[in-house]
DNA sequence: CGAGATCTGTGTAACGATACACAACAGGTG
DNA sequence: CACCTGTTGTGTATCGTTACACAGATCTCG
């Protein structure tokens, strides 16, 4: 920069305003020194040394528990980062992803990503990524995730909206079972008895377990009948898998209900193939109203992972004030024919 | 730094190899340096700090002259995405997604992206992000898109692919139709005649469009008679809603080859509501061999895009050194009962 | 016409870390 | 015991900007 001020015969301010703020300097005096930038090849400021002098780094980070392909290969986790780019893009700021490898040792990553803030994936309540975050002092927001001192959490009422699509799923039936996400970074492919489970360390999964089961006692089931297939990741090829194993049992389900749409939309293939007829044999949920769900008539939870995430985004960056204790969004049941509507409304 | 250097007892730079080298300093030096930095709150280096002195980021750029959202809202861009994640991850370099809103006056912020490289999207020969980033002096691939001199470019031979895949889709057809990407940033939706395409921007649509061309053209036709609407942007819906036009046509298409699989499984949708034979009455081809693909049995083009994200991203990270003119990547069409396969072998 | 407001240009002092070279010391070796 | 090697700790210089405060020139307006 120095040397370009040189050769455009003017001051180091000069050049620094000609970039960072054009109306600061005259018309001539930008024009020299473009000229003498041109000259020289000068590339424009170093966004390094800016940031350093700056105190802000232009960037929001992401972060995911997960290796960080996670954020391509997962629809839901796609859907979200769409509304933090786009507060992103709006806002002229990029958008980082924090390398993960999904071990241990990301920890010391996180620290060293140039960004003003985090929004962090739901993850695990003892993932050490959150120590990490916490410990850089700069804002941050937790997607439904586990709850950490000071850090604002956006999400819906899991349980609650679990409650109550698993009443859609589970009206008349006789042997429930439920598609899940994993319960913990090590058990990841599973078939379990409700009462099996054990702790679940992902918050998520844990809410919408509990919803199901409030759903299943409350129609006079008991835990124990309750079986659950835990698919290693979302998508509809491994709900697909899972829901193949739970109908070639001796007593195969007659209503599953789904942690995502992807697992149901799985579940709705692997009925079709062992030609099970939905929903009178079988009912089957998803959740979060994706397109497919839609063409497919899957009853399902709409929530918006995409208005999360602009939400998340915002507070991250400090456009938005955090309300008092959760940020809780919007979500609602909608029937389709994947359950048995009218038994259901028989119940009530 | 140099309070906690002070409150340690030891000098700065014992502080800062603790840090970033802690096999350079003693056990016990690492221990006093980590007491107190948690006494003072010390959160480790500062990363615009570090990175000014290194002369490094740590971070890979990802450039698209779209709005910022369209990396989450496209399927081929998200699964090029895994593979460029997949190579951050394993190098421990953030992957930073440049903001961008698909106006003109973008150019300034990549010039603000702290990263060591960067991977251009698919984009216009006369993108002036191009010429941004050109001008950073950074190494930077470009997927598939404009050359541009001493930028490397990855993709497979576009026109080739499409030449292949259309003999398979014009194959026994009289009336053929083409669902294409945009033709530049203005133009959006349409349906045209081959003729009065004009000229195309996107060098991706443009290859394609003269495979499309070649191969009609070399089974005899005019390329006035090939009909190509232009879809808004990928996905099934756009498909389906050009489709469903193409077919409302007094001499609907018998033929239709989609730029993608999205494209092509909504021109399945549309002839299936339209109650159209698929293949007997249309032949339908897709591209990029997705999982959807398989599932709707379309003749489509293989190609790993996950693939070339790997490859742009070594490359953009010096992990892998350039071939001598293009990178070329492998591609083979999959004959799938969505087009008329029989007549297709019986015409060679 | 003079007081005040506005515009444009400049020098200095950080921002927070690390590369490098060197010093001090320990231990091994012929 | 002199010599070499390996380990650990330390100062200094520097990475490339921009915030700030100030000075001079020009403009505005009663």
């Amino acid at each position: 920069m120095a040397q370009v001020a040189r050769a455009a015969g003017v001051s180091v301010m000069t050049v620094s305003y000609a970039y960072s703020r054009p109306d600061r300097v005259s018309p001539e005096a930008a024009a020299k020194v473009r000229a003498a930038a041109a000259e020289l090849g000068y590339p424009g400021p170093h966004p390094a040394a800016r940031s350093l002098r700056r105190g802000r780094a232009g960037s929001l980070g992401f972060v995911l528990g997960e290796r960080l392909t996670y954020a391509f290969d997962d629809p839901q986790a796609a859907r979200f980062l769409a509304g933090v780019a786009e507060v992103c893009a709006a806002e002229a700021v990029g958008l980082t992803l924090v390398p993960t490898t999904g071990e241990g040792s990301d920890v010391a990553r996180v620290v060293d990503a140039a960004v003003d803030g985090f929004v962090i994936w739901t993850t695990t309540d003892d993932d050490p990524v959150l120590d990490a975050v916490a410990a850089t002092g700069l804002p941050a927001v937790i997607l439904a995730g586990p709850r950490r001192a000071g850090l604002p959490v956006v999400g819906i009422d899991d349980r609650a909206a679990a409650a109550a699509i698993a009443a859609a799923a589970f009206a008349g039936a006789r042997r429930p079972a439920v598609l899940s996400f994993p319960l913990d970074r090590e058990r990841h492919r599973q078939l379990v008895r409700g009462r099996e489970l054990g702790r679940v360390a992902f918050p998520v999964t844990r809410h919408r377990w509990q919803g199901f089961v409030d759903a299943w006692t409350s129609l006079g089931g008991a835990v124990g009948e309750l079986r659950i297939a835990v698919c290693p990741q979302n998508g509809a090829a491994h709900g697909e898998a899972l829901s193949r194993e739970l109908l070639a049992c001796e007593q195969p389900p007659d209503a599953i209900a789904a942690m995502s749409d992807e697992l149901a939309i799985g579940a709705l293939r692997a009925a079709e193939q062992a030609a099970v007829a939905v929903p009178a044999a079988l009912a089957i949920t998803g959740w979060d109203d994706s397109d497919a769900a839609a063409a497919a008539g899957l009853t399902t939870v709409a929530q918006s992972l995409r208005a999360q995430g602009v939400r998340c985004a915002q507070l991250a960056l400090g456009k938005a004030s955090a309300t008092k204790g959760d940020d809780r969004a919007a979500w609602r049941v909608i029937h389709r024919r994947s359950t048995r509507r009218s038994a259901s409304a028989r119940e009530r």
